[in-house]
DNA sequence: CTTTTCTTATGACTAGCTGCTAATCGTAGT
DNA sequence: ACTACGATTAGCAGCTAGTCATAAGAAAAG
């Protein structure tokens, strides 16, 4: 069936978007013209050729690059002290599990706690110079992290902060914190 | 290098497992031999075609909704030795710098380290245990950060891996990570 | 009836292969 | 020394699913 051009593309877009798998020569075939009009829809439409489309799901899933969330503070601070004491919540969701174990990947807890522990220090280019951390038990997807932070050497030029984490009542995380000031 | 046929196989399998989006052209000159001689231990082997492999990936987490060979790993992984040695690279991005500062936060290379930890051991639920970090130097926006890890100490229980991360020939980053088995 | 837009066709080129045949290299056995 | 053998390399036709550029024909709009 013919359709206009318009409504073409339309179309051409969703059946695309869900079966990127599709061909030129099928699409053609579908929409009752020929592949070279559908090469000109994709080109217009900014719509990649096939092996690129595959490449793109293919690359998605399987990418290594998988970034960190990019907030400055990994978690949430409900409470907060200068120099003295934070805490921060962070709930562990489905993408920061090991898929097979379903346990939460280590760095989560870790950049909460590092987070919490450049946020304590009073100043603008605190940075972490050491740390000792310990996973005490497994986290899992759906737990919400507790994490508490405290100064327990105050320094101007290194810091000491401990932070121990909790899911409930139960230890999680402990970790201590040697800052320094950029 | 050149290596016998049998090592070259078993290579090439591990090659194409951990990127599947390499050409034979790519394999050839890693291994040091024609593209013709891929191509025929790749027909001995069973292995597919570039694009057939990428297809197989995109549909295998196109529908599939517990992906089981989902590695989740920060950095991208260009050399492993199961339970001996590995190296992965990891390039600073913008937005893992402090705004302020322009340095990177220490998280990520945690998790740059931590992955690496992980991924070098030869376990479905490995997981950290301990880990003792040190920040040598700050990192910058833009660079590029190799971090290069061994296994120190071989043990089923608490196999201990040694983390040391480079920009150039710097030492940015020393990590010791004591895993154990989920 | 023109003009513009849309559609289709054509030819030349590409990557990354397959499948086949043929030649060469190095090593080992007799 | 000769030969046999496995491993390697080379070369070529053909394939898919495209690319780009150009041109010509059809349909719609002015």
């Amino acid at each position: 069936m013919k359709q206009s051009k318009q409504k073409r593309k339309q179309d051409l877009v969703e059946t695309i978007e869900n079966n990127p798998f599709i061909t030129d020569e099928a699409l053609a075939k579908r929409f009752s013209v020929s592949v070279q009009t559908i090469r000109l829809d994709r080109s217009e439409l900014g719509i990649p050729e096939l092996r690129t489309r595959i490449k793109q799901v293919a690359e998605t899933n399987h990418d290594d690059v998988k970034a960190l969330t990019n907030e400055e503070i990994i978690g949430e601070i409900i409470d907060l002290q200068l120099d003295e004491t934070a805490i921060s919540i962070l709930d562990i969701h489905e993408d920061q599990v090991f898929t097979r174990s379903g346990i939460a990947r280590g760095h989560h807890l870790f950049a909460q706690a590092n987070s919490l522990a450049v946020a304590i220090i009073n100043d603008e280019f605190a940075v972490t110079g050491r740390a000792n951390v310990r996973f005490m038990r497994q986290v899992q997807a759906g737990e919400r992290v507790v994490a508490k932070a405290s100064v327990t050497k105050k320094s101007d030029d290194w810091p000491v902060i401990t932070v121990n984490s909790y899911v409930d009542q139960a230890l999680v995380f402990k970790g201590e914190f040697v800052m320094s000031r950029g």
